[in-house]
DNA sequence: CGGACGGTTGATCGTTATCAAGAAGAGTGG
DNA sequence: CCACTCTTCTTGATAACGATCAACCGTCCG
C-alpha cells in the first residue's frame, strides 16, 4: 500500500554521495541549499572548505557521539536526521531535540570539551566534519568568521527554548498541532513539501519529545486524522488543511485577556 | 512571624552600591566571586574592564529587555534575580529560566539583533552593561578571549535543556523536588547557604516555570512540608532532609524493583 | 474602610498514564 | 516464498493525577 512511500527526500543526497569522498567544497557539495545556513557564506566558501575535515556516514539506529565523548569536531548534518538524547533528574533518556540537514551538531561540548548528549542516527545520514581547532584558527585570522560562528550559536540558543516551550502547552493536542506544524515548515525551509513529508522518527520518539507515552501518540494521529486537518497514515503524513491544524494552537483563545500572570505595570 | 527573612543575600551588594558609579573594574567588584564564572578570569580583569560600559539598575517587576528591543548591550547580573518569559505556540508569557548573580544576559540576541524574550526583575537588581561592538573588538585582539566567550554561550546552550529536562518528568512531585534541589546547588555555588534560602519569586512564576497552575504548587508545597524533607514558609525554604527530598527523583530509577504485580495474593 | 494581590484549601471533572492484549510491519533464515 | 520472531503500532478499560472553578484568608495600600 503505502510501502514506498520515500517522496522525494533522498534523491538528491544519493546521487551525490559517489562523489562525496573526493568533494569536499562547499561550493561543490549537492547538499549546500539545505546545508549551513548561517555558517555558510558564499564569499567564504574557499576559507569555510579548508575547515571541513571529512565525512562521516552514520547508519540508523547509530550514535555520531554520546555523553563524555571527548570533542574534537564539529558536526554539521549533511543528510539524514537525527535525534538528541538527554537524561531527565531521574536518568531516564529523552528525546530533546531533531537534527535535519544543515544543522550544527556539537556546540555544547565547548565549554567542558567533551559531548553532554547523545545524539543518534533516524536513518543513514552523513555529517560534515568541522576540526574546532581549525575553527578558531580560522576565527582568529578571519574575523568576520567570529561574527558568524557566534550567530550560529547564538540561533541555536533560541532555538532550544522550542521544546521548553511546546512542553509549556497544557494540552496534548496544542503539543502535537505545534509539533507537525513545526516539522512541516522545516520540510519546507529545505526545499521539500511542506504538504507531505514522511517521519523519520518512531512513535516513541514522538512520545518522548512530546512529554507522553506511545499510546497516547497513536490516539492523538487517530483523533488527529479525523478531527484536525491532517492525514497520518504510517509515517506518511499530509497536512489537507492547515488552517485547521494551526485552529488547535488558537482553540484556547480567550477574546483579549492578557496572557500572562506577571503584575500590570508602565 | 517570618516577615524579614532576608537571610544574608542581599548584604555584600549592598555596600557595594554606594561605589558602584565610580566602580568599573571587575576586580575591585564585590560581586567579582558571584561574577562572570567563566567570562571573567583574573588575568584578563583589565581587558575586560574595558568592556563594562556602566551598570544598570533594574527595579522589581519591571523589564531589563523585551522581545524586539534591539540588541547592542549584553548585561551580566551583579545582584538580585530575574525571571526570562516566553511565548508559547498559543501566545502565552510562561517563564522558561531564572538568573542569579554571574548569569550572562542576551546571547540569545546575537543572531537576529534584537531581543527574543522578555527578562524582568524579581527583585531590585543591577546588571553590568557589556557593548557588543566593544566584546567583538576585543575579541580580534585578544584571542582567548574568543575561546572564554565561545565556552560562555556553550554552557548556556547546555544549561537551555534544564527546563526542558524537568518538564520531561511525569510527576509533578519530581519536578518540584528538582527545582528545589537546583535552586539549592545555585545557592550553594554563590557562597550562600544551600540549606536556607529565600524563594525570590512568587508561587506562579514557580507554576509557569514548572508547567503547572498555582494552586497545584500550593499543594506540591504542603505535601513537601509534610513528607519531603524540606519546610517551605511563605518565601523561606529550608531544607531539612536532603536524601528525602533527593529520593522523590530516584523513585523508578532501577530496572525492576519489586511492587505488587503479583496475580498470586493471600 | 474597601479593593487588589498573593496564597491556601476544597470539590469536581477530564485528560492522560497505565496495564493489557492484539494487529501490523520489519527482519531473518529456511 | 513462506514461517517465525521481534519490534512497532494500535486499541480498549480503568484509575489517578492535576486543571478548573470557587471560596476564603492575610497583607499591603490608598
Amino acid at each position: 500500500m503505502h510501502s514506498n512511500v520515500h517522496i522525494s527526500r533522498t534523491e538528491a543526497p544519493s546521487i551525490v554521495q559517489l562523489a562525496s569522498n573526493a568533494m569536499r567544497s562547499c561550493a561543490l557539495c549537492g547538499a549546500d541549499k539545505a546545508c549551513l545556513p548561517e555558517l555558510f557564506h558564499t564569499k567564504d566558501a574557499h576559507v569555510f572548505d579548508k575547515l571541513i575535515m571529512g565525512k562521516r556516514r552514520i547508519s540508523r539506529n547509530s550514535s555520531l557521539c554520546q555523553e563524555h565523548d571527548k570533542f574534537n569536531m564539529l558536526y554539521v548534518v549533511r543528510f539524514g536526521q537525527f535525534k538528541v538524547l538527554n537524561r531527565d533528574p531521574t536518568g531516564m533518556l529523552r528525546v530533546m531535540k531533531f537534527y535535519m540537514a544543515g544543522d550544527v551538531i556539537g556546540m555544547d561540548a565547548i565549554a567542558s570539551g567533551s559531548h553532554t548528549v547523545r545524539v543518534m542516527a533516524l536513518e543513514n545520514s552523513e555529517v560534515c566534519e568541522i576540526s574546532y581547532l581549525h575553527l578558531r584558527r580560522a576565527m582568529c585570522e578571519e574575523p568576520q568568521f567570529v561574527e558568524r560562528f557566534l550567530r550560529t550559536m547564538s540561533s541555536a540558543l533560541v532555538d532550544r527554548y522550542e521544546r521548553s516551550s511546546l512542553l509549556s502547552l497544557a494540552s496534548l493536542d496544542e503539543r502535537f498541532a505545534s509539533f507537525l506544524l513545526d516539522l512541516s515548515e522545516k520540510y519546507g525551509r529545505q526545499g521539500y513539501s511542506s504538504r507531505a513529508f514522511r517521519l523519520s522518527m518512531s512513535r516513541s520518539d514522538i512520545g518522548s519529545y512530546l512529554g507522553t507515552t506511545v499510546e497516547t501518540v497513536s490516539r492523538l494521529i487517530a483523533r488527529f486524522n479525523a478531527q484536525h486537518g491532517v492525514s497520518i497514515n504510517g509515517r506518511l503524513v499530509e497536512v489537507i488543511d492547515r488552517k485547521r491544524l494551526q485552529a488547535v494552537l488558537e482553540s484556547d483563545a480567550m477574546p483579549r485577556s492578557p496572557p500572562v500572570q506577571s503584575p500590570l505595570f508602565e
